[in-house]
Formats: C-alpha cells, sequence, structure tokens
RNA sequence: GGGCAGGUUCCAGAGCGGUCAAAUGGGACGGGCUGUAAACCCGUUGGCGCAAGUCUUCGGAGGUUCGAAUCCUUCCCUGCCCA
C-alpha cells in the first residue's frame, strides 16, 4: 500500500483534532511508515455496554477512518475489561460484568454501526479483556508500580474530587493504567480519544515508555456540541442525531441548526479539507454564498454516510416541499379513526398530546391544524371514514381517517 | 460511631401555618419573525371541567390544627465535618 506524502496525511489528521502530543512525534512516525511501508497501528477504545452510536461519537470513528484511507491499522478495541471498573469521570459504580454473550452482542452492534464509516475489511476489532484478564497479580503489581498516586491525582476529575473531599476509589485509580496498558500490549503509534480521554491517552504514553516502547502519539477530539450548540451532544439531553434515525428526520434536525454550529458540523463531521470548509466560512460571511445552500449540502453529506446519496436527494425534496412549499409530507403517519370522535378526545387518546388540558392549550395558542385551518372549536367531530390533515406545531404532521 | 446541612412541581432553586398548584431562572411547548435557521419578541408550562370549581402534588408513614410544603414523631435517602 502507498501512502501520501507525509504533509498531506497530516494535514487530514489535523483536521478537526484538537490536540495533537505531539506533532513532531507524529510527523516522525509518518515518515518511517512511509519508508517502511509499515502501516502505524493506530487505537481507539469504545465502552463495551450496548451502543446507540450518535453524530457525538462519529467525530472519533471518522478521524479512525482518516487514518484508515491513508492506508493505516485503525484497531477498534472494546473495553469489556476496563468497563467493569467504569471510567471514573462517569463516576460510575463497579459495574456488573457483561456476559460473553452480551459483550459478543454488543460487538457486533457495534460493527453494524461503525462500518458505516470504516471499511471492515480494514478493521481490526479487539477486547481488551484478552491481555488484562490474563495480568497475573504480580504482573498487575508492577502495572501499578509504574506510575505514582500523585500523577494519577493531576488528573482533573480526580483533583478536583480529592480536594472536595469526595470519594475515590481504589480500584479507580487503575483505570487509567489499564487503558494505558492497552497501548502497551498492542503496540500503539497513536490513540485516538475524546478531549477528555487525554489524560489517559497520556497515561498510555508513559507507560510505553517504562516498558521500553515507543510512545505512542495521542490525538484528541473536541467533544461535538448537541443541535443546541452549547452542551455536548448526549441522548440523555435530547441534543442529539441518531445514525439510524430515518434521513428526513435528520435533515430537519440539521437544518435547524445555527450557523456557526453548521461550520464546526462541516469541520467534524465531514471529509471536507479545513481549507475548504473555511472558504466557505468566508464566502458565507460575505454573502457570496447562502448559508442554506450549504447547510443543506451539510445534511445531505451526512444522510449520505449512514443512509445512501439517494437517500439524501429524497430528503432534500421531501424537506423542500414540506417546509418552503408547506405541503404535508406524503409519509406522515396515519392514525385511523374508529368513528366518530370529537377532535381533542382524539389527540389524547393517540398520544398526540399529553393531556386534555394541554390540547386545550395548544390549541388557544394556534398550534393545532385541521386541513391548514385553526379549527375553532377543539370539540369539533371528526367523522369516520373522511380522511383529514393535521399538523400539531409546525414539525408534528398526521393523516387521519 | 458522633456532629451538621438537606430531600419542593422536568431540572436548579425560593417558600417555612392560611393570600400556594406553589416565586424566580433554565428547559420544554405554542405563536411571531425567518433560511423550518440561530438570536430576538410574546404566550403557556399538574389532572378533570366551557366555567365557577374540584381532585392529586412539596422524600415515606403517622400526628397536632378549623387549616400544613410550612409545626411534631418516626422511618428512608443524600452531602459535609469529626473519629
Amino acid at each position: 500500500m502507498a501512502f501520501p506524502a507525509v504533509a498531506e496525511q497530516l494535514d487530514l489528521l489535523r483536521k478537526g483534532a484538537l490536540e495533537v502530543i505531539s506533532e513532531e512525534d507524529l510527523e516522525r512516525k509518518l515518515a518511517r511508515s512511509l519508508k517502511t511501508g509499515a502501516p502505524l497501528v493506530v487505537k481507539a477504545g469504545f465502552d463495551p455496554t450496548a451502543p446507540d452510536i450518535h453524530l457525538g461519537h462519529t467525530v472519533l470513528i471518522r478521524k479512525m477512518k482518516h487514518f484508515q484511507e491513508l492506508g493505516h491499522t485503525v484497531v477498534f478495541l472494546i473495553g469489556d475489561f476496563t468497563g467493569l471498573i467504569g471510567d471514573p469521570s462517569g463516576r460510575n459504580k463497579t459495574r456488573p460484568p457483561l456476559s460473553r454473550e452480551e459483550i459478543a452482542a454488543n460487538a457486533e452492534t457495534y460493527k453494524a454501526q461503525i462500518f458505516a464509516l470504516l471499511d471492515p475489511k480494514r478493521t481490526v476489532i479487539d477486547f481488551n479483556s484478552r491481555w488484562l484478564g490474563a495480568l497475573t497479580p504480580v504482573e498487575i503489581i508492577q502495572l501499578a508500580s509504574a506510575y505514582t498516586v500523585a500523577r494519577i491525582l493531576e488528573r482533573d476529575d480526580f483533583a478536583k474530587r480529592y480536594r472536595n473531599g469526595e470519594p475515590i476509589s481504589v480500584h479507580e485509580l487503575l483505570y487509567p493504567l489499564m487503558q494505558g496498558y492497552d497501548s502497551v500490549a498492542l503496540r500503539a503509534d497513536v490513540e485516538l480519544g475524546g478531549s477528555d480521554q487525554k489524560f489517559n491517552l497520556l497515561v498510555g504514553r508513559e507507560l510505553q515508555r517504562s516498558y521500553g516502547q515507543e510512545p505512542q502519539v495521542i490525538l484528541t477530539m473536541p467533544l461535538l456540541e448537541g443541535l443546541d450548540g452549547v452542551q455536548k451532544m448526549s441522548k440523555s439531553l435530547g441534543n442529539y442525531i441518531g445514525i439510524h434515525e430515518p434521513p428526513a428526520e435528520m435533515f430537519g434536525k440539521l437544518m435547524s441548526v445555527s450557523d456557526g454550529l453548521m461550520f464546526r458540523y462541516y469541520e467534524l463531521l465531514t471529509d471536507l479539507p479545513s481549507r475548504e470548509v473555511e472558504r466557505l466560512r468566508v464566502e458565507t460571511a460575505a454573502g457570496a454564498r447562502n448559508p442554506m445552500d450549504a447547510k443543506i449540502a451539510l445534511a445531505k453529506s451526512i444522510i449520505a454516510d449512514f443512509h445512501s446519496p439517494q437517500a439524501a436527494d429524497a430528503a432534500e425534496a421531501e424537506f423542500i416541499r414540506v417546509f418552503r412549499r408547506r405541503e404535508a409530507p406524503d409519509d406522515a403517519p396515519l392514525l385511523s379513526l374508529e368513528a366518530d370522535e370529537a377532535l381533542v378526545d382524539f389527540l389524547v387518546r393517540r398520544g398526540v398530546l399529553a393531556s386534555r388540558g394541554e390540547v386545550k392549550r395548544v390549541h388557544a395558542q394556534g398550534g393545532i391544524y385541521l386541513d391548514d385551518q385553526r379549527p375553532a372549536e377543539i370539540t369539533q367531530v371528526l367523522k369516520k371514514g373522511r380522511t383529514y390533515r393535521l399538523k400539531v406545531g409546525k414539525r408534528k404532521f398526521y393523516r387521519i381517517g
């Protein structure tokens, strides 16, 4: 496999990255691999719990993809052993061990999701229980002797908790060491992680040195902001886009993102070279380009990654029809009507709105449209056998009939 | 084991015997503006009821009182300090 020139590789690899420690080391490693023809071993660790990947997770996976496209070997490491500890940053308690079957099942789920971006044939999937589970007590003590308490306590969240007198269990101290040992076991050249992983990644570097290996380069990626543009994307905050969401849904969510966030997404969620992203930003700011067009292109690019280019086109067409021309989408869910029923009762019974009180409220504020009209009374009776178009708020469309 | 501070509506956080379905902020929802932008502005934010009203809610269970989120008893939970 022929590798592109070092400068070219660096350019792509740096895109969106928060920090590369150190750039010189990376350059040296790339140059050597170019010379010897040996790909770099690039590692990224993932939680073993059942994955439901959203765009936030894909930032890291995309960076793996970049390495992979340049011909390097990426290792998708499932932390089934470290998962027993739980990353201290989450203040997790020790988790019950997952069974073999659960781990295997989760791995399969991961595959189904990450191969949207990564090449299945060239992705190594590994489990750290393979070597961590095999460590003898003596070896664990040796590992533990390679690092000091003071250094472990440098880690930001440990420092904070220690200062505040919050509990830190001894096993939590082992987490960074275990993760670091993964790099030793894999002889990793590069480890990727979110910015919150910086400390752990650095420990890997140190440990490799203690074990007589060349230290890995660490590359951290920022945490992706969610749709609100402020907090990190997460399922629990509800500001996320899952990679298996229907194309139309993704399109709608992406279009509602602020312009500033759009460029951020361009940087972290597309393969467009940084220089091109910058150009887009400049042209948009100068008024030479309509921000909405750039946003449409972004949405299509992301949908094409996780669905298909055809799905992206369809989502765009649908979007334009529904929102620009204000027509109802043709895939609006159908709510069947079994008998004549008052509008209020129908909405509550079908769960469109939570309670009669809510129906009254939304109606009073003009948020209910029946056949494009705001009905005068919510007690209006829907006739069985007829069909209606229903819209609640700006986005919820239904067909009744 | 001892001392202290707390547990309030989606979240944070006021209230500390009636005027409390409970301030304020955030979030969410609806409307306006628009590029379905963002920002901004307006409104709504326990259930039932057209409404007057009524029912359920302030960690759990009892109790005092005409009346409790507010007082008492007890139980459960959380955090801090000391050992």
